[in-house]
DNA sequence: CAATTTTCATTTGTCAGACAATTAAAAGTC
DNA sequence: GACTTTTAATTGTCTGACAAATGAAAATTG
């Protein structure tokens, strides 16, 4: 192997992106051994140090995992659920605080993905994601819960609901858009009032997805997200005037 | 700043997680400078190697950027939906390629989030929208195009009726979906008669979006759904029945 | 012989120091 | 003032070393 040194990009960022695609295209299976740092080294004739900063870009991106040791070494992980999850979260958390997303927007999206989910929840959902909906129905209406907790058992009661799809692809998509929405809601103060309504509108759609009705759900849900952006326009327009 | 010699995880992956913290909580602010290498080194009481394998970390996931010279460093980047698409892509198809993702759910998955853009679409397509599917759809009539060049067209069409909808955020979400079903529908090998069933599929789906028609570009849509699963199926019963 | 312990080789993790490459600011020159 | 040269700061790369982990082989023991 070899490495263009006349490019403007890193040796380590170039050493990544071909071990990159050799993951991805498939060429490397999944816990295949990646020769060992000093190979490398000698391979794409650079120094181990390097190859090191290689390896740590691929790590970071779960794409490898490292063991100490004699049989030790570098080998391809095979990205999991719960790795991708995080990794999606970070990102989309990122991007909508770093590029002054509308609450609008954000809010447009999380309900029309959620929408997708709904009818086939409504048909497939088992009874622990049942519970998991009435249980957090139930958290959301303890008093002295701070906004947020609230806005916590809020992220839970929507994740139950994709979830209940059945679909992990449909989860996977869906966790980042639900999860980086949570700080854009931190910023709402919610009243007693509004929880209220808030958790009449969840035990619709929980009762909805129970009759595994998929129309209802639909249609619950369209109700809560106008009543978001609703509430969140009247929050945020209270706060312009207080200045 | 400090850190913990006991822990199980890397020293340099317990930085990247410190500095990781920093950055998504908003306390660092896009375009700051990060102390020099040999800053945080003295802070964090490890060598300038363990830093820089951690700063590459963080790189890996477009967090920073570096720069040399007299005022250079690591910055915060700020996370631009460019970056997001193509980290979201290469997540994606990991996750299906190496999960055994069947195509059924991956095909219901992308449906699914594609009918949710769909209403938006049809309400807030601009012309230039339309061009791209129109010209996607008389290339995919084009004699002698290969399968791949087949399916490209078919995702850049796809991706036009996404984009369409005029959410940034919609579009990123769903770049991971459409991009990373492309290997699975490779795995599709088109026939003449299938091509052209897509094609008019695919031309009443532009036409209800010129038509601003939300519910007619919906059926569409699941007409599309269900076909393209039928013909996966009948590929892959023939290709197990050819053994 | 079987079970246990010890030794050993391999590999990653960390460190220290050096030099090259790059870059912008500072100093010098006309 | 405009231009050139110098300088200092910073990242990128290399080298060599040692520590820590770990499984396999060898030695030991009953």
């Amino acid at each position: 192997m070899k490495i263009d040194p006349t490019s403007s990009k890193d040796l380590s960022a170039q050493i990544a992106s071909a071990i990159r695609d050799a993951i991805v295209s498939g060429a490397m299976p999944v816990d295949e051994r990646l020769p060992s740092e000093a190979e490398l080294a000698d391979q794409f004739e650079v120094s181990r140090s390097t190859v090191r900063e290689a390896l740590k870009r691929l790590a970071a991106q779960s794409l490898i995992r490292t063991q100490r040791g004699a049989t030790g070494g570098a080998f391809v992980n095979r990205l999991r659920y719960a790795d991708a999850y995080s990794q999606q979260i970070t990102t989309s958390t990122l991007l909508l605080s770093m590029n002054a997303v509308s609450f609008e927007t954000a809010c447009e999206a999380r309900y029309a993905l959620e929408r997708a989910c709904a009818p086939l929840s409504a048909t497939r959902r088992t009874p622990d994601h049942l519970a998991t909906m009435r249980a957090e129905i139930h958290r959301q209406g303890q008093p002295g819960l701070t906004d947020e907790a609230f806005c916590a058992s809020d992220v839970a009661f929507h994740r139950a609901l994709v979830d209940g799809a059945g679909n992990p692809v449909l989860s996977y998509q869906l966790a980042g858009a639900v999860e980086a929405m949570q700080p854009l809601m931190n910023m709402i103060t919610f009243t007693a009032r509004s929880r209220e309504r808030i958790i009449t509108l969840h035990g619709g759609i929980a009762d909805a997805i129970e009759a595994q009705d998929g129309g209802a759900a639909d249609a619950a849900l369209v109700e809560l997200a106008e009543y978001t952006v609703a509430l969140a326009q009247s929050v945020f327009e209270a706060r312009a005037a207080q200045r």
